[in-house]
DNA sequence: TTGTATGCGTTATCAT
DNA sequence: ATGATAACGCATACAA
């Protein structure tokens, strides 16, 4: 059981003092050819690698960042998830993940994270806290990005720009004709599904359309269940036409239910979609479907970060917005007026 | 910009000396009401938090697992870092993320995990080391947990039992009367493809059926595509009246070749298929599946873990089963002899 | 029972 | 230019 070689070691090895051996691996410093030669040749020898953990309490420097999310098996959140930890990993960082869906969990992370002297923190709660006074990152010494919400405090921010999204979709199926128009999406109580809502109806009032309350479906809890919902509508008297369903769970309910209830996909039902690219290649026929880039937003996250870290950069908050594309697939058709 | 307090700020606090509060702090040693009382009620007032790295550096235990797989946005890869990144939470464990998909970033992944002390390392690497002199898992200290892979060396495993699954999944469609089954599985270079491929082979063997190369499909890399060599099967002289395409990619490239072929699922063609509950549900008709338990494959590798850091356990290493579940859906029909 | 002192492995600040 | 030594914040063996 050969113990763990240190400075010392190489050091001793080297016939030199410990500072030497320092400042010769670091650079920092003055150190003569000879001296040089010595201590790399020991280093080399020995196999030497300095200690993280004893250099992080010297230094305060971690080489670490965290990352807080709701989910990781959600497959937006570990797409972006996946960008950055190449990114950071490249960067010579590594990433601390934690999960929490609950505010006191964020709380528990974030004081874990601090404690632990990471460099920053890359986060994607599950709750936006309105008053900052009682928001975690707000007290947080640590430089914060913040991903796709809201949050009552300002805070160095990558969002997507789901409001233009939605508006293009919702424009796409009203240039189709259509003017019933249902909507599924996540709750309104985070921004991804508050600026959908938004951008949907604004394309309805930019085209004259009144917004009818009984076409929106945006679950507050997974309990409701997005099938029931979609047979509620097809049993309205004016039942939709199109569906925008912005969610793999809903997504998959409504098409269900339509395909129980006789319908053909275009022809009697339009549908816009959502999904990574593997899911979406998934479906007969393919789907229309919004979609952005995880290269694209990991990368502004990064790069937020980097020089956060780096005190580059300027003081205030920034806020980058990554846009959709619409992807246009086959299960959209026109409808004779 | 107030200073960390630290164990002496406490102990200055509470009259007492550093030793005394580091010993009520974690109960260790003796310690007088009184004293445990002023410790308490100081560190309470201070808001005292010990320092992580300060006492990873003195007792050698980080509370850290590290994580190594090719891809994080792979599916089933986050499912299961998902429920292990809960169940080391609940443990008191934080895990750090390591992306690698070459056998160098491997290496280089495994140092850095020792380097930083790491209670042990949780990996699904992307090669497995046929020769173990050069494997980094066999020259590294931690305690080592492999998931689905078969090293060439002996550790602690949880694998998947994809034998057995693709044997029930061929063995149903030779039920149906199906003769001529296509398979569509990842490369043989790695566990899951094999076993796969033996199941197969073992349903075909045991009905009596010649094993036919020309109906099998397992990419070495994913250049090849599985739409052309879908078309190049249904060219076939007898071509299959069947297929399992374990693998979203290759489902749904099957899929989109046999519609635009003018098949109906399951009228011309049976297909069996793979996922996670999210892209199964999007599948019309409802795709006949094999599935298994994230949650059950986590909580072994955890417990696996855990046991292996306490010391708790047996010395030799031991492997642990996952089966599969076939998930009938509505995607396979009996074929008239 | 409590205080003192040393060491974990590094970097940084002093002398020399 | 280099060597000796303090300090990062904690835990612990040992002395009192």
């Amino acid at each position: 059981m050969s113990k763990r070689i240190s400075v010392r070691d190489v050091a001793a090895a080297a016939g030199v003092a410990v500072g030497s051996v320092s400042r010769v691996l670091n650079d920092s410093g003055y150190a003569s050819q000879s001296l040089r030669r010595r201590v790399l040749e020991a280093a080399e020898r020995l196999g030497y690698e300095p200690d993280f953990t004893a250099r992080h309490l010297r230094t305060g420097r971690s080489k670490t960042i965290g990352y807080l999310l709701p989910n990781i098996a959600n497959p937006f959140l570990a797409a972006h998830l996946s960008e950055v930890e190449r990114l950071t990993q490249a960067a010579g960082y590594s990433l601390l993940v934690g999960s929490s869906e609950h505010p006191s969990r964020d709380r528990e992370l974030v004081a874990f994270f601090e404690n632990r002297r990471l460099e920053g923190i890359i986060a994607s709660p599950s709750y936006e806290y309105p008053d900052p006074r009682v928001c975690p990152f707000t007290q947080c010494k640590l430089p914060v990005v913040i991903v796709d919400r809201a949050m009552g405090h300002d805070f160095d921010t990558v969002q997507i720009d789901h409001a233009d999204g939605m508006r293009r979709a919702t424009d796409y199926l009203l240039t189709l004709g259509h003017r019933r128009i249902a909507l599924f999406v996540s709750s309104a109580s985070l921004r991804p599904g508050r600026e959908k809502l938004i951008g949907y109806q604004a394309a309805l009032h930019a085209a004259g359309i009144p917004y009818d309350d009984a076409l929106v479906y945006m679950p507050n809890s997974w309990i409701e269940s997005s099938r029931q919902r979609m047979a509620q509508l097809l049993a309205l008297p004016s039942p939709p036409t199109a569906i925008i369903a912005l969610g793999t769970r809903m997504l998959s309910g409504a098409i269900h239910v339509a395909h129980e209830a006789g319908m053909a996909i275009p022809r009697d039902l339009s549908v816009i979609g959502i999904g990574t690219m593997e899911t979406l290649d998934l479906m007969r026929p393919p789907v229309t479907a919004l979609r952005y880039s995880f290269e694209r937003s990991a990368q502004i996250t990064v790069q937020l970060m980097m020089e956060r870290i780096s005190g580059a950069g300027p003081l205030e908050p920034r806020k980058v917005t990554i846009p959709w594309d619409l992807v246009i697939g086959a299960s959209c058709t026109s409808r004779a007026a």
